[in-house]
DNA sequence: TATACATATGAACACATGTTCATATAAGGG
DNA sequence: CCCTTATATGAACATGTGTTCATATGTATA
């Protein structure tokens, strides 16, 4: 009987290889979701989704202490996530970009199952 | 002059809170997001996109040690994410759900802006 | 300008995470 | 049966991460 060929030969690896994305977009698509990857941040994206909000609004929300809530939203804004307008003495924040909810909602219907 | 009100009441807090998803379901949201979180699950997932492969060309493929692999399909594997199957010495992986390939989408998207 | 309020930030700490190494388990071939 | 190949797994280790605490910065108001 003709054995199987199950493992790949080096030539059809380099095929696969090419229909995975370049290394650098791996590493952007992988730091982008490490950051939707905690619980604190994807909570504040969720509260952000209808409303814009002041630091101190958001721990309330979250029950959460203001420097805790201060350090993620440095993370969101780096990750292009969040914006922030200063009104007065507080800072509003709010979603910077539409896709958010388009992948949490993914998110939420592969959770639902 | 009238004071301007910016930040809210306890009761629009709590109407904002309403909008907030569950927290079982922020728990299990994050944990999927965290599980794309790395770039070598993630580039396991874009590989198994297209095809089915066993654990030494997973490994191949992104030269990377046999046990880095196995240790990160078990986390796949208990997300349901992938399924598998053995055949013969091998076992044979694939993608378990659908939803993964929109929610990459989405990803590349937002990180190709 | 002194004080209170809102936010940001650095250091420290505890905890989580990913890889490696060694080895166990599983299956097929001689 | 023994040996080889394929995969899984536990322990150890280094690194990364999120919160807290203390404090700095920024803004308004008395």
């Amino acid at each position: 009987m003709a054995e199987e060929r199950i493992t790949l030969s080096e030539k059809e690896l380099n095929q696969i290889k090419d229909t995975i994305p370049a290394d650098i977009v791996l590493d952007n698509v992988s730091e982008l979701f490490k950051i939707f990857g905690d619980k604190t941040r994807i909570t504040i994206l969720f509260a952000l989704l209808d409303h814009s909000l002041c630091v101190n609004d958001i721990a309330s929300l979250l029950d959460m202490q203001q420097s805790a809530i201060s350090h993620q939203l440095r993370i969101l804004k780096q990750a292009h996530l969040v914006k922030y307008k200063r009104v007065g003495r507080e800072v509003i924040y709010s979603l910077a970009d539409d896709h958010i909810k388009t992948i949490f909602d993914q998110g939420l219907e592969h959770v639902e199952e």
